[in-house]
DNA sequence: ACGATACATGAACACTTGTTCATACGTTCA
DNA sequence: TGAACGTATGAACAAGTGTTCATGTATCGT
């Protein structure tokens, strides 16, 4: 047990058998506190049904947000407030055909983050 | 415009402009509820900064609660309250030696996933 | 056996979140 | 211009969440 250990100081822990050399790995590979709050949003945002049903179905198709509440069976209401959310952490853009939107994902790292998801859940069944 | 766009029915908009073979294409490829939620969940633990930084640290380095505690500056409670989060989705596993209890994650997926997801907002800031 | 240690857990509270309802905005068409 | 349509948004409420505090359980050293 390096001496050092003592160091490390914690208000339920304060104990001398931690292993010091794998803390400080930890601590040197992690990240910054701004990639991981950004990070923690991105999730949050994602942590929904009907958001995720959006960002696949437009990690697939292009869609209005008429055809979107047509396909998941949500309110138009629903669905403008979920693409707001989707769009404030730019994960999907939109463009405008007169009173018509049309949404798509805006980003490839977010259809592979749910491919990956997917992956991990559908081997869970 | 398709015959069978009028078809589709929807509180707030029964239009007949919807584009019925990207909505059926959509459709087709839309996982089952069961996927769909049990990622949501997925994603909804991940949501949260320390519970990210948990997992990404687990990801590295194999570790006990107090050293855990800490590595990110928490209490031991808040660790083992988001470790019972992490395990009952099966994201975390632990062995315990004695009265310590050795955390690693359970899944390369989310490895994957924590990876992409960095990707993803790194390149944002 | 006893105290100390490492960890887990339940209750309670402040805070956040998703949904609904109502309404507002911009565009198209007659 | 006015009505209908597609979309956006604010307010309000129920439901869910993270943290803290207190306490419980199991293990170790003496």
């Amino acid at each position: 047990m390096p001496a050092q250990a003592r160091q490390t100081v914690n208000a339920d822990c304060e104990i001398n058998y931690v292993d010091e050399r794998r803390v400080r790995r930890a601590r040197r590979a992690m990240k910054s506190d701004e990639a991981v709050s950004s990070l923690a949003e991105t999730f949050k945002i994602l942590g929904d049904p009907t958001r995720i049903r959006l960002a696949f179905a437009l990690s697939r198709e292009e869609l209005c947000v008429c055809d979107l509440a047509n396909l998941l069976g949500v309110s138009q209401s629903v669905v403008s407030h979920s693409l707001r959310a989707l769009r404030q952490l730019k994960l999907v853009r939109f463009r405008k055909e007169g009173k018509i939107a049309y949404y798509t994902l805006d980003d490839d790292h977010i259809a592979s983050l749910l491919e990956e998801g997917f992956r991990h859940v559908e081997e869970l069944l």
